[in-house]
RNA sequence: GUGGGUGUAGCUCAGCUGGCAGAGCACUGGGUUGUGAUCCCAGGUGUCGCGGGUUCAAGUCCCGUCACUCACCCCA
């Protein structure tokens, strides 16, 4: 309830609101993993943050569960069936092919960023609108790619000093392993006294029994097969050099033949970064290699890998590692005025200064001296500028800096000069 | 969708077997009529989430409901 009585409105469930000043680590979080995709030759794409809900059914799959029963889903009023992206591949898939991208020259390699929507129960590091940098490398089949992704999101955490994750990663095989192998996995698991959820799992996704937490079940499926020793001799070939090129490219893998990746497309090689400072939701970022989505979609039997890194999560890992990252410093200089006639000077010279590249701001609602001080104290800035009829007549300005309180006089006229010289510019 | 926990000041929370609604931080003003962060003084806010019940009396006990939160599931 309000002062006036009026129920306040909140922020719809299972979405954060990001201020200052954590908003400022947010976004230093978001442009040091797109700076590392950059960094490896990929080029920005903005696209829609909805799509026609069929590219959902059809490209991540119907039994999943992110398709059967995460998705914002809704009618607009051309009684279209639309839904909020709950990841990227599909729409960047979508674009390339609608755009003729993949007839040009290949790999293809395309950087995003943005909001991503799930119809989830929210619980630590688990959002309905959560915020990813992904990337994705399409048309050219080769491990080394997949070595690159991989290497760029593990410099993208490198970069924020991120120490305390590892990177987990697996061959899921391809169409000419994989539904052998699948056949070979639930014949065993028919065998096994599993529950009724579980055995319907079974039926589903398999894999995904075997990466089951209750430690019953877990010793039940310790020695099922496993994809990694039925891949054909082609996908091990290739499972083999994407980790030659780790090596190569210095990345730390640890091998989890029992990874599940909730996304039907992935073939051949997938990983996950995960960080055990976080909760429940450990993962941080996870992609993988596809082989038949562009095709699936219309387009041409074009291969790709890419990755999704959440943006929350990796912020989570940061805080959980102690880490602040970007600059949280509201400004550099707070101009403090004394009457009237010098607040006209000091709404001038903030002008000036942030002309001139200097964050400024300034004491407003006419408070006192002693309000202005305070307020530019907890502005963060650097200096203070004090300014009033006195100093006016005297052509000259007061700079103080706010750490040691030590104050210098500098001349009004010159005084853009002067607070560059000061900050050391 | 299923379970557990929690709802008290702007924030973090205390409030015992029912008996006057509290602290710290933050905010505002003053101590210093041109100097902040330290220190001192002063100031204010509450439908105790909401609805019902028990009772002389409910923040406290009971029922319901909503919200938040953690976990399962799943995933970034």
């Amino acid at each position: 309830m309000t002062s006036s009585g009026i129920t306040p409105f909140q922020a719809p469930k299972g979405v954060p609101d990001y201020f200052p000043p954590v908003s400022a680590s947010f976004a230093a979080v978001r442009d040091t993993l797109v700076e590392s995709a950059r960094r490896a030759g990929y080029g920005h794409v903005e696209l829609p943050v909805f799509e026609e809900t069929a590219l959902f059914a059809r490209g991540v799959g119907e039994s999943t569960d992110v398709v059967s029963k995460e998705m914002y889903t809704f009618a607009d009023r051309g009684d279209r069936s639309v839904t909020l992206r709950p990841e990227g591949t599909a729409g960047v898939m979508r674009a390339v092919v609608e755009h003729g991208l993949d007839r040009g020259s290949l790999p293809v390699k395309l950087c995003y960023a943005g909001p991503f929507f799930r119809y989830e129960r929210p619980q630590a590091g688990r959002y309905r609108q959560l915020q990813q940098v992904g990337v994705e490398a399409i048309g050219v089949d080769d491990p080394a790619l997949d070595a690159e992704v991989i290497a760029v999101a593990d410099a993208g955490f490198r970069a924020l000093g991120l120490t305390g994750y590892r990177l987990e990663m697996t061959s899921l095989g391809d169409s000419t392993c994989r539904p052998q192998y699948r056949e070979k996995l639930q014949a065993f698991l028919a065998a096994l006294p599993l529950d009724e959820e579980t055995r319907r799992r079974a039926e589903i996704n398999p894999l995904r029994v075997l990466d089951d937490k209750r430690p019953e079940v877990r010793e039940m499926v310790a020695d099922a097969p496993l994809m990694v020793d039925n891949l054909s001799p082609e996908t091990r070939e290739h499972y083999e050099q994407v980790k030659g090129y780790l090596s190569a490219l210095g990345v730390k893998y640890v091998e989890n033949p029992r990874m599940v990746r909730g996304l039907d497309y992935y073939t051949k090689t997938t990983f996950e970064f995960v960080h055990d400072g976080l909760g429940a939701q450990s993962g941080i970022g996870g992609g993988g290699h596809y082989d038949g989505l562009m095709e699936q979609l219309g387009g041409q039997p074009l291969a790709g890998v890419g990755f999704g890194l959440g943006v929350d999560r990796t912020l989570l890992a940061c805080r959980a590692e102690g880490i602040t990252p970007g600059d949280v410093t509201r400004c550099d200089v707070f101009g403090v005025p004394l009457g009237d006639a010098a607040k006209g000077r000091v709404v001038a010279l903030a002008g000036e200064l942030r002309a001139a590249g200097v964050r400024t701001d300034l004491a407003y609602g006419g408070r006192g001296l002693k309000g202005a001080m305070k307020a530019a104290d907890k502005s963060g800035a650097r200096f203070a500028l004090v300014l009033g009829d006195r100093d006016i007549e005297a052509g000259a300005a007061q700079l103080k800096e706010l750490a040691t309180g030590e104050q210098r006089q500098i001349p009004l006229d010159g005084a853009v000069a002067a607070v560059l010289e000061a900050l050391g510019r």
